[in-house]
DNA sequence: AAGCCGGGGCG
DNA sequence: CGCCCAGGCTT
């Protein structure tokens, strides 16, 4: 017998379909990207709404939709101004694979969200989660859509104690999800798994005395719904410092540095950034001018600012500088009026330094 | 399989 | 401050 059968095994999948797709159509959220099933628009809600939680992806999705109406409008559109769209909803490179992967739709599928598995899953930043989920609710695919939430259910309701950080709980989850999932309504179904994880199957203090699927719940009728899932805590991060430099000349405007095209922030803008480590706070004059080719003065230090990403810490020293050049050589640098820094993208962390100069 | 890639909210 | 979280890509 195979484990996915083990697992299964007594379990009355019907009725728990029902109780759930049932819940949800009562208490589901009025959300912007459930006002229709535009494959387009919940292709673009699904990009947001990884790693990202559903009250900061809301006003994003507003306005990313009304600046992009159709897959033809975002391909068309100016990276720049689509990163400056994303500007704070973090993880860049969502936003950067979208516009690549619609450009695609554009170019090879007549602007049309392809509907089958094997040409959506190929589309960049499109994985097995956000693939199941576009099939599933704007086709009504049976797929199985299974994210963090999904997981959290799944390994309550079946008590499954496999370390959901690990892939091949991920997969394991799949089959699960892909044998319990309705074919009468693939959508409310996952959806309603989302949403049981969002509302009441919560990481921690689960509402277990309001849950449609308690019947059904091994973990609720043994008491240990708290312990599950498992999942192994990440790592501790490494801290980097760096002095950032918020460079003015005479004419009060500001020199401001693009980020490279791979990596951390890729393409963002920023305040120019010198790795403390690296170059030593003695040289950093010197460093600027053999790195960027122009001359600056280092003046007062204005503050200490601590920046925490996923798996790294910045720790921020920021100095004002002064400078005479009214222009500059190096391709990544600009130098521009405050009013024209609202026009670039810039990451949150320069966005508070930003705050702090008016 | 493990590392890389943001940011906000919570207690 | 540590912890949590609607993933996917690269190596």
């Amino acid at each position: 017998m195979r484990m996915t059968d083990k697992v299964l095994q007594n379990f009355n999948t019907s009725a728990f379909q029902n109780a759930l797709i049932e819940w949800y159509h009562a208490n589901k959220r009025d959300l912007p990207w459930r006002a229709d099933q535009d494959p387009y628009k919940v292709w673009v809600s699904e990009i947001m709404l990884q790693q990202t939680k559903v009250d900061t992806v809301i006003p994003y999705f507003k306005q990313f939709i009304s600046k992009y109406p159709t897959p033809r409008d975002l391909a068309y559109a100016d990276q720049q101004e689509v990163l400056k769209t994303w500007e704070g909803l973090g993880y860049y490179s969502r936003a950067r694979n979208l516009q690549h992967a619609i450009q695609e739709v554009v170019a090879s599928y007549d602007g049309k969200v392809p509907d089958d598995p094997n040409e959506l899953g190929s589309l960049k930043g499109i994985g097995p989660y956000t693939k199941g989920a576009i099939l599933s609710i704007a086709y009504n695919q049976p797929q199985p859509a299974v994210d963090g939430n999904v997981m959290r259910v799944l390994s309550r309701v079946l008590k499954v104690d496999d370390d959901i950080a690990k892939t091949s709980a991920r997969k394991k989850f799949e089959t699960y999800a892909a044998s319990l999932i309705s074919h009468d309504d693939p959508s409310s179904f996952n959806q309603g798994m989302m949403e049981l994880g969002a509302l009441i199957c919560t990481p921690k203090e689960p509402m277990c005395m309001f849950c449609p699927v308690q019947d059904y719940c091994r973990a609720f009728q043994e008491g240990v719904q708290q312990a599950l899932p498992v999942k192994s805590k990440q790592k501790k991060q490494k801290v980097v410092p760096y002095t950032v430099l918020l460079i003015q000349n005479d004419k009060g405007h500001y020199v401001i540095e693009k980020r490279p095209a791979d990596g951390l922030l890729a393409n963002m803008w920023q305040f120019p950034m010198v790795p403390t480590v690296e170059i030593g706070n003695d040289h950093i004059e010197q460093w600027f001018h053999m790195e960027y080719g122009i001359d600056i003065t280092k003046k007062v230090k204005k503050g200490n600012l601590k920046h925490v990403f996923t798996h790294l810490v910045w720790q921020l020293e920021i100095y004002e500088a002064t400078t005479a050049s009214t222009k500059v050589t190096d391709e990544r640098l600009k130098i521009i009026s405050r009013d024209e820094l609202d026009e670039y993208p810039f990451p949150v962390s320069h966005q508070k330094m930003m705050k702090y100069l008016r």
